[in-house]
DNA sequence: TCCTAAAAGGATAATAATAGTCCTTTTAGC
DNA sequence: GCTAAAAGGACTATTATTATCCTTTTAGGA
């Protein structure tokens, strides 16, 4: 239960990776994709989905590449999962208040919505340079 | 992301209904099924392994059905979760030194940890009882 | 301008997990 | 023995995961 997907796996790997490059360095998805043992297409997707909401920065054509759209200390390990997995939610419940029909007498619901808020919590406080261990 | 599946949800709505119960009442799984609203034949598997590991008490033929194994300020949410769901794993890194290849060198995984931990201490700290609602 | 490099996007396929059903067997009470 | 009820096994359907491949867009350089 709760368990990382591969694409959740992968990303994070790819993108920490990213984050022990210098700054400045264009990183061809090839070569990041080698360097960190994930199948290149996949990760692409991936770098797809951070690219869309500015996680990391992509260059087109010849002398292209990605770089990290902010400083690593500035991206949260919670981001990451985030946009590769979706929101955290253990259960549905959690979503909204009348999302779920048992909902006025489910006493399970604040449960879970305590986990949501640890597991938040404990992602969002490691960023990439925690990460990356620089 | 770290979402239950139904079947989970739906063993904690199973087992919940029980501690709302009478403790000697013997409670038929049609009629929990009906009551929580869950196909009375998944929910049967669901009871099964809880009965395996002592959860449940199950009594068969006339009269027979379910109770529950311990009194319900016993069985923790972790319990009921982990019967059906398996342990609680954020990533594969978690589960063991040496597990996983990229173990030595991966600060990634430290934090997996922490999240686990803090996981199963929220679910821990809840009991039957308390969901119950008594 | 044309060629090449590289990411973006779309479609599709293979595998695995989830969700659920159905039938037979065992156990127990009447 | 008949019936009630859980246990167990086998199977099916649906959905999510984990990819792969091909085409398109964008950009740089000869």
């Amino acid at each position: 239960m709760m368990e990382l997907t591969r694409k959740g796996e992968y990303a994070v790997r790819g993108i920490v990776y990213l984050a022990t490059q210098p700054e400045d360095k264009v990183c061809l998805l090839s070569d990041i994709a080698a360097a960190v043992d994930v199948p290149a297409t996949f990760l692409a997707k991936i770098f797809q989905q951070f690219s869309k909401i500015g996680l990391v920065k992509s260059y087109r054509g010849t002398g292209g590449g990605f770089v990290l759209g902010r400083a690593a200390d500035r991206i949260t390990l919670l981001e990451v999962v985030e946009a590769v997995e979706g929101p955290i939610i253990p259960n549905r419940c959690v979503v909204a208040p009348g999302e779920c029909p048992r909902d006025v007498f489910c006493n399970v619901h604040p449960v879970w919505k305590r986990v949501q808020v640890q597991v938040r919590d404990v992602l969002e406080k490691v960023t990439l340079r925690d990460l990356a261990g620089l």
